[in-house]
RNA sequence: GCUCGUAUAGUGUAGUGGCCCAUCAUGAAGGACUCUCAUUCCUUCGACCCGGGUUCAAAUCCCGGUACGAGCACCA
């Protein structure tokens, strides 16, 4: 008998794991809140950490003030969006700037140990050094020299740029990302402070991330590191470092690079900047590409989620259209949405309508009657209609009657269905107010003014336009459209 | 330039030598249901980068090519 293939359901097992003993970490960098492609690593790790009853580590990797310097904000934001997003907060909180003697004690057994040296080459002829396979004059330095020069280091004799401490590798490995790495360096706290009050100036000499992280990751008992693969050179020289302080390393998987179609490449300084220079609101500009963007218009959790679990973790470098995200979000969001009547640049119609009845009643929720139900009062002869629709001649106005449009005026045909004219979404003229509907579309915001039924759907509630589409109710009661459409009908 | 990695329908994804004329989702087209252009359901369309090799047997292993991506920062 033929067994039909079938998909693998959600993520691959973990290369050894045993449920109740995996160790798994995120680690973003505080610099900015996070961003859609952060969502990845916190869906996958966290998914793990279902799978096998593990433990899941936040951890701040905010050991650069000057290039990256870390927002003092960022750091609740972060924790906060990571909860959001998981359904569920971090075991475990780590702030890598105040852990800096971890760090400083591990450079020291690496230095007295032999297998790390001081360097004072500048980063240019250390270049060279790397391409031309060739040992700097600092490496045969012995140890006592090392530990004298590393004072220099923490003393400030030594300022930003005078000194690194390296790994001792192989200068001649095959690859030359991996010669003598850098694991730490001087930054001039004095002129970049760090953010955190209770760290500030404290400490000149910082570790890089790869020394940081691996450190840390052996400090914490990590077990299995999911990254993208833009991190695989690190994960060889951390293992190198790993040899020599006698340590395994977790095992490792990497994903790809994801680009959306609509967004292309962004990045969290780049977005800082924007934000800074008045481009954007915030980070929660709908516009922007941030959870806290994303969630402000509509998108869920459970999408966002939904989503990154499709993709998994392959290491293919992929473009994916935003309709695949929105399809996600239309799965997680439909069931609960209540329905409304929402009529753009709405043109007045006079309907005659003499035998009509005065209530309607509709549910607010068509697969769900238990939601309860909608109420239209009748007592005017006024009907509002989208433009478009006007002008179609025979229409049946959703939930009451076929009616025929000429002149500008509405003619009653039929209260029960006729025919099979087209079904328009409309409002009685007494039964309406002023709304907006927002959207984004091509980096633009846009607001269309319309109409809107009477609701009392609190702020944050994800409705759907009946015809139109999602859309999330703003604190300033106006909607925002969570699916920005290819094919907009403005 | 050196190093590392990836290549399955339009877009994603499953598949680790025979159950594969290749999975599932999304998309497109058609249909059913429905007083929404929503949801749900059904049908159809559509792919193993190229060339060699190993093998009785290759999407799956090996070699070469090509394409794309990443690293070679005193960033993360």
């Amino acid at each position: 008998m033929k067994v039909k293939q079938t998909k693998r359901e959600g993520l691959p097992e973990l290369k050894n794991a045993t449920k109740g003993s995996v160790v798994l970490r995120f680690a973003p960098n505080p610099n900015g809140p996070l961003s859609f492609g952060h969502a990845r690593g916190l869906v996958i790790n966290s998914s793990y950490r279902e799978m096998y009853d593990g433990v899941l580590i936040l951890r701040f990797d905010d050991t650069d003030t000057k290039v990256k310097p870390p927002m003092m904000s960022a750091y609740a934001q972060i924790e906060q969006e990571a909860t959001w997003l998981m359904g569920r907060g971090p075991d475990r909180v780590v702030i890598a700037s105040e852990r800096m003697e971890h760090y400083h004690q591990h450079a020291k057994e690496m230095l007295s140990q032999g297998f790390g040296y001081v360097c004072t080459c500048s980063a240019e002829a250390f270049r060279e050094h790397r391409v031309n396979k060739t040992e700097c004059p600092c490496r045969p330095n012995n140890v006592a020299e090392n530990m004298e020069r590393w004072a220099s280091m923490l003393n400030g004799t030594y300022q930003q740029g005078d000194a690194v401490v390296r790994v001792k590798t192989d200068m001649k490995l095959k690859n030359p990302a991996l010669r003598d790495w850098p694991a730490l360096r001087i930054q001039d706290t004095k002129a970049h402070p760090h953010p955190r009050p209770n760290v500030g100036s404290r400490h000149t000499v910082w570790p890089l991330l790869d020394f940081q992280s691996a450190v840390e990751d052996h400090l914490q008992g990590v077990t299995h590191i999911i990254r993208g693969k833009d991190l695989m050179d690190s994960t060889r020289k951390q293992t190198l470092l790993y040899e020599h302080f006698g340590w395994t390393y977790p095992e490792t998987m990497y994903w790809g690079r994801v680009k959306v179609h609509e967004w292309g490449g962004f990045s969290t300084s780049a977005m800082r900047k924007n934000i800074e220079a008045g481009e954007f609101t915030g980070w929660d500009d709908p516009r922007l590409p941030t959870l806290a963007g994303l969630a402000r218009r509509g998108i869920t959790a459970a999408a966002l989620r939904g989503f990154w679990t499709e993709l998994g973790i392959t290491q293919k470098d992929i473009s994916v259209p935003l309709s695949t995200l929105y399809s996600h979000n239309t799965k997680a969001v439909d069931d609960q949405a209540p329905r409304l009547s929402f009529v753009r640049h709405p043109q007045r119609l006079d309907l005659n309508a003499h035998d009509a009845a005065t209530v309607l009643q509709f549910p607010i929720h068509p697969n769900h009657p238990d939601q309860g139900q909608r109420r239209w009062e009748l007592n005017t002869t006024g009907i509002w209609l989208e433009p478009e629709d006007a002008i179609k001649g025979d229409v049946r106005l959703k939930e009451y009657a076929d009616v025929r449009i000429e002149n500008s005026k509405a003619a009653l045909v039929s209260l029960d269905r006729s025919d099979r004219r087209p079904i328009v979404h409309w409002l009685p003229e007494q039964h309406a107010v002023e709304a907006v509907l927002m959207s984004t579309s091509g980096g633009e915001i846009t607001a269309i003014e319309g109409l809107i039924e009477p609701h009392n759907h609190p702020v944050g509630t994800i409705v759907q336009l009946e015809r139109i589409g999602y859309a999330k109710v703003m604190e300033d009661g106006s909607f925002f459209l969570c699916h920005e459409r290819t094919t907009e009908s403005v």
